[in-house]
DNA sequence: CGCTTCATTGAATAACATCAACATATGTGG
DNA sequence: CCACATATGTTGATGTTATTCAATGAAGCG
């Protein structure tokens, strides 16, 4: 056996796991142990990701792209009923998974590693079980969060809801500022209307009342500019 | 200090949590230390739990009763985000509350206990954290699966979904049979209608016609006979 | 360039909400 | 026990919102 490096791995050093994410909880030593058996891995936009058969295997930690979980009613209603982003966490210790799916929404780059090397260091680290409570606590608020957009929110809001939680998740921080801000919808208009439990007509007209009232533009029907954001959440209800 | 017994507490002795909830990862000793700081605490339907001042003190175990938890918009408008059946675990370790309300659907009995004892506990149980663990891994399940409900499925097939909710709840196992099942439902219309993203008259007019076609029958607007699970359930969708 | 995928727009329709009236049940004090 | 009040549930008529169906437009790609 070759010495276990005493520094942070080249893999895990531009990750953001590693401060706001699963990672934040491991030594050095262990950040390296996990390190060796890591494996990187990329998916083209609209590739299944931990499909059933490879879900007991394999766990992964999101490092870019954004990836949907979906569920699907057996006449092919599909909802999707969680985004991951970077550093999200994917994947379900002591659990089988309830059918469910996870596609890459984007092109996505994945830390993968497999279940029982996790697991085994879960039982050593018990800050690193912690984080992942945390994480799917996390998860919790936001699912629910998300049920009284989809239960008692109209079409408009819940664009803007959701243009919202984007704008918010590329710049967690601007926040309260009235500040401008530009982003690519991670998503097609179909995703968007798989997320919102609309159609994507309507989602479409939604989109472009908003654009007509001057609370956004668009580029592309995929570059998505804010201009306020507190007027953007003026119509997402809430 | 008096001796601690070694024996199940009485308190514990008829309670599902050391069965299928929490407490079941507790040796007896714990269970014991526990039992002496925890507190029964009977509340009236309607009633608010961990209000907000409370939430930061005290977790609970429901014992017996329906807890709904809920989210409510500036304007009014709420939606239950989940249902807290006994032995579920109520509260939310580690972690500022988000903004949701707990309050009693039915009347309630509760097994409540400090937040800092049960967290102390936590530090010296792991079985006792991935308890709680799964039970949040199974919240967010329901999440998911709710989520479904209210961004796909039509009023006609969320009022189905949320019988076969309870039904599956009152009795776990009779799923699979044709089985015949009565019960009375734990909420009241406008909860049901919060809990579907419904209006109440909406789901009275589903219910109705779930009577009209034979697949339930209701007496006393409350007690609810479903002669057969599976045609219930061929209304649900899924 | 034609093909395909993705998005927008319009018109007709269906589903659910709203408004309003009435019915049933529960509880209270006389 | 009744008269009354309140809370809860049902039913009908009408209105609004979002869906469906269909056509068209724009962007990416061989």
């Amino acid at each position: 056996m070759s010495a276990i490096p005493d520094e942070v791995p080249k893999l895990c050093e531009a990750c953001e796991s590693r401060h706001k994410g699963m990672c934040g909880a491991l030594q050095v030593e262990q950040l390296a142990i996990l390190a060796r058996i890591a494996h990187k891995r990329e998916a083209k936009s609209g590739a299944e990701l931990l499909a059933e058969a490879e879900q007991a295997d394999v766990y992964a930690n999101v490092l870019s792209g954004v990836v949907k979980l979906t569920k699907t009613l057996s006449d092919g209603r599909q909802q999707i009923v969680g985004l991951q982003f970077a550093p999200d966490f994917l994947g379900r210790p002591f659990r089988k998974e309830s059918h469910l799916n996870a596609e890459a929404a984007t092109d996505v780059v994945l830390c993968t590693f497999p279940t029982a090397a996790l697991e085994r260091m879960i039982q050593e680290t018990p800050e690193l079980e912690r984080q992942l409570y945390r994480q799917v606590l996390n998860d919790l608020d936001e699912a629910r969060d998300w049920m009284v957009t989809l239960g008692r929110k109209t079409a408009s809001e819940k664009v803007a809801s959701f243009l919202l939680l984007i704008a918010r998740n590329i710049d967690p921080d601007s926040d309260a500022e009235c500040a401008s801000i530009t982003f690519d919808l991670p998503l097609t208009r179909a995703d968007i209307a798989d997320f919102l439990g609309l159609t994507i007509e309507t989602v479409s007209r939604q989109l472009t009342r908003l654009r007509t009232d001057k609370i956004i533009s668009i580029k592309n029907n995929r570059c998505i500019t804010v201009p306020n954001l507190e007027r953007l959440a003026t119509r997402a209800g809430n």
